[in-house]
DNA sequence: GACACATTTCTATATTTATGGAAATATAGA
DNA sequence: TCTATATTTCCATAAATATAGAAATGTGTC
């Protein structure tokens, strides 16, 4: 993970309108949702889903794939772990202590 | 976790000097670090880093303490914790498979 | 080819955010 | 109280970002 790209994939989750979409794909699964069905569950108008899309896709952090006239759009888990791993890399100056019950722990441990 | 605050909590990592500042905090372990030092580890000047401390510091993600004439800064590990949970939550449509070696898999084992 | 449907690009406008010098505030020690 | 040090606030300017209607593009079906 590279400073600059963090900063892209994080300016690209934090809008209110990435993050739901994002959040909604990452709990979509792998075969993901399509655009049109995006725009209708999150009531976003086409055109701004397609800015928003084309934000999160630039930065890596969900694909998408052509099937017939629609385009499914999917998260990405490793770009997503990558980048939850830079967050909390090297956590806490080496004290498991301060971080018990949580994500940062798990990689301290190691 | 509320939506919101999860974009507000984004957008102040979401900068290149943000991230740089609270990841040295994140590194830095529960005492932290006086302003004085971030500015002179990151090079950047003290009205800026003052104005980024406060949006990291408004968001929550960073906690401030005065000691003597320096401000300590640290970071906040429950609320970044929070953060990354929101994000993972309900991760991969249950199927444990999409992402076994990370981050998002410690919260869909339980 | 004509049509319907899905999605994107174009465009203009509105809004938010970042920068850093200078001045102000706060703390401590002589 | 005077002085040095630490940090913040003020300010103007510059730059980046978000919005959504209208038009354009792509895809499949009859």
């Amino acid at each position: 993970m590279n400073h600059t790209l963090a900063v892209t994939q994080l300016s690209s989750i934090a809008n209110e309108a990435r993050l739901a979409i994002f959040r909604l794909l990452v709990q979509a699964g792998v075969n993901g949702l399509a655009a049109g069905s995006i725009s209708e569950k999150l009531a976003i108008p086409n055109s701004t889903l397609s800015f928003h899309l084309k934000e999160l896709s630039h930065a890596g952090l969900i694909n998408a794939q052509q099937q017939s006239r629609y385009i499914y759009y999917s998260a990405n888990y490793e770009t997503m772990n990558s980048l939850l791993a830079y967050l909390t890399e090297n956590c806490c100056a080496g004290e498991q202590s301060c971080c018990t019950t949580n994500i940062c722990n798990t990689q301290n441990e190691e």
